[in-house]
RNA sequence: GCUCCCGUAGUCUAGUGGUCAAGGAUAGAGGCCUCUCGAGCCUUUGACGCGGGUUCAAAUCCCGCCGGGAGCACCA
């Protein structure tokens, strides 16, 4: 009958609830959500928010939670990956999302040709002719353009045209009449349309008049049936957009809702050089750790529960912050270290000789975990010789120290011949340094990744030769890992990925 | 510069006029543990940006200031 012991379920799923507002006018049923993200790659740590927030509200209301790959033309900085489509929706299911209904803005052209005609009918749309930098000189300037004030059969008929392909990409766009004496002058007169003649990944070349992203919500957001848009300050504009066009047609909108910048200082969420390094193969793929992609935490063995409440416990504050990644490895941890077999790894590895071992000892039994006795033990044959961490054999050189779980040794000072020697004082625990250990025979080489790419090459007990890929252990003193679902290496030396300490 | 947003401990967050001499998490410090100087457990340090007002009473409401951020594209 083991002692007691901890639970064996993860813990306090319950702080889960409870860190969220309610959400303003919503009734259970009704709520409709959605997640918009660019297929520029994969979803990283930086769409976690959109992605956790809608979905945790979808899952409280009971509502439905869309997709909705939002693949308008973007511009020679913001470029589809076409295999981005494949990688997000991937990247969904790691997190445990499913979308209710899947949507491509692509799709949906049609629909936004469709809506214009109703702002030429109320006056509130019309062509421009300027070139882009007059325009922009223009709106400085709070001047009007002259095609403004145009009748609206000229606007209609010039609209009918630029589908048609009347117009060269640049020669004419389709704006938003809100003033040009707008006080801020980004909100003057925003372009809805404008023409764009390069090939969709998607769509090919089929269509060459492209909405802008809020004139494409302004009408999807309706359409669609959302009923609350929660997402990122830095989109505050675009709300002002859809909702002015809403207003001057008597539609009702959704309701919005923002959150400030989040941060993580530790990840340097730099999308573009993430994905230019992984075409080049200077990365080692979408999973590898320095993209901070959903997939390389999953890798690393970062449970989609810990970045459940990572984000949550943000709440919706619309104050930016920096979090440490810490403060995920700390929700990771608390999942992961009631649960999680300890293993032995020793980096860096050093022989230790220790030349009087005693004869009777021969077996070191290490606890699988030191607080659940039900998971049972291991034991590893040794004979004297050791491996043990170079760095701390080196600062600890001629000190007493403990081969954990095992004896007490006195090391004898600088290494001879590569190995250092050491005797043997005493087996019951002691209060001096404590250092994992290896038996020097029957040990084999552990590779583990780590965040910042490179890896850390040691040895470790030999049951981690073989495994299960996905496995987590906590190397003691050293950290948490995953064995790697990459293919081991020619060489047979099994892989891990450093999660966090 | 203009428009908007935000300001509770190192960091993140709870708090919507009294029950707040401000709660939690994480980090820090100290201790514990038949044994992880990197896990765990316990204890502990530490905050309402500043100045005015309103009120019997303000972290909570109002004004000003200071500080921080976002946006200002024919990108999303």
């Amino acid at each position: 009958m083991p002692p007691a012991s901890r639970p064996l379920e993860p813990p306090r799923a319950e702080r889960e609830e409870g860190t969220l507002p309610a959400l303003p006018g919503a009734q259970m049923g009704p709520v409709v959500l959605r997640f918009a993200p660019f297929p520029s790659g994969p979803l990283h740590i930086g769409n976690a928010r959109a992605v956790v927030v809608n979905d945790e509200y979808r899952r409280r209301y009971r509502g439905r939670f869309l997709l909705v790959i939002d693949d308008t033309a973007g511009s020679a900085e913001k470029k589809i990956l076409p295999e981005a489509y494949d990688l997000i929706r991937e990247d969904l299911t790691l997190l445990g999302v499913t979308p209710d209904e899947v949507h491509y803005k692509s799709d949906r052209l049609e629909r936004h040709y469709a809506f214009l005609p109703r702002l030429f009918a109320v006056d509130r749309a019309y062509v421009c002719l300027c070139d882009g930098p007059t325009l922009t000189r223009n709106r400085r300037a709070g001047i009007a353009c002259p095609e403004r004030d145009l009748p609206r059969e000229v606007q209609e008929e010039r609209w009918e045209r630029m589908l048609a392909g009347g117009y060269r990409q640049g020669e004419a766009v389709v704006r938003l009449k809100t003033s040009m004496q707008d006080p801020n002058p980004a909100f003057r007169d925003r372009v809805l349309f404008r023409i764009w003649e390069g090939e969709h990944p998607r769509v090919g070349t089929r269509y060459r008049v492209w909405p802008m992203l809020e004139f494409s919500w302004a009408v999807d957001d309706v359409e669609l049936g959302i009923t609350h848009v929660i997402r990122g300050k830095d989109l505050v504009m675009e709300d002002q957009m859809e909702t002015t066009i809403w207003e001057s047609l008597g539609i009702r909108g959704p309701l919005f809702l923002h959150w400030g910048l989040l941060s993580v200082r530790d990840a340097k969420i730099s999308k573009s050089k993430s994905a230019a390094e992984v075409l080049s193969g200077q990365y080692d793929g979408w999973a590898d750790p320095r993209t901070w992609s959903f997939r390389s935490l999953v890798r690393r063995g970062i449970l989609p529960e810990a970045i459940r409440s990572f984000i949550l416990g943000f709440g919706l504050s619309q104050a930016d912050i920096t979090v440490p990644a810490e403060a995920l490895y700390a929700e990771n941890r608390r999942l992961l270290d009631p649960v999680t077999p300890r293993r032995i790894f020793v980096p860096d590895p050093l022989e230790v000789v220790v030349e009087d071992w005693p004869e009777d000892l021969r077996i070191g039994r290490l606890a699988n975990h030191p607080e659940r006795p039900d998971l049972g033990q291991r034991e590893l044959p040794v004979d004297g010789r050791f491996l043990l961490p170079g760095e701390d054999l080196r600062a600890r050189a001629s000190q007493e120290i403990r081969l954990k779980d095992l004896a007490n040794i006195q090391l004898s000072g600088k290494p001879s011949q590569g190995s250092w020697r050491a005797r043997f004082t005493s087996r019951p625990n002691k209060d001096i340094p404590r250092l994992q250990w290896v038996p020097f025979a029957g040990s084999v080489p552990v590779s583990v990744l780590m965040v910042d790419g490179h890896r850390v090459e040691g040895r470790g007990e030999s049951s981690l030769a073989t495994g299960t890929p996905g496995e987590m252990f906590q190397f003691e003193r050293f950290g948490f890992v995953r064995r790697d679902t990459e293919p081991v290496p020619a060489d047979g030396t099994p892989r891990f990925v450093f999660a966090h300490g």
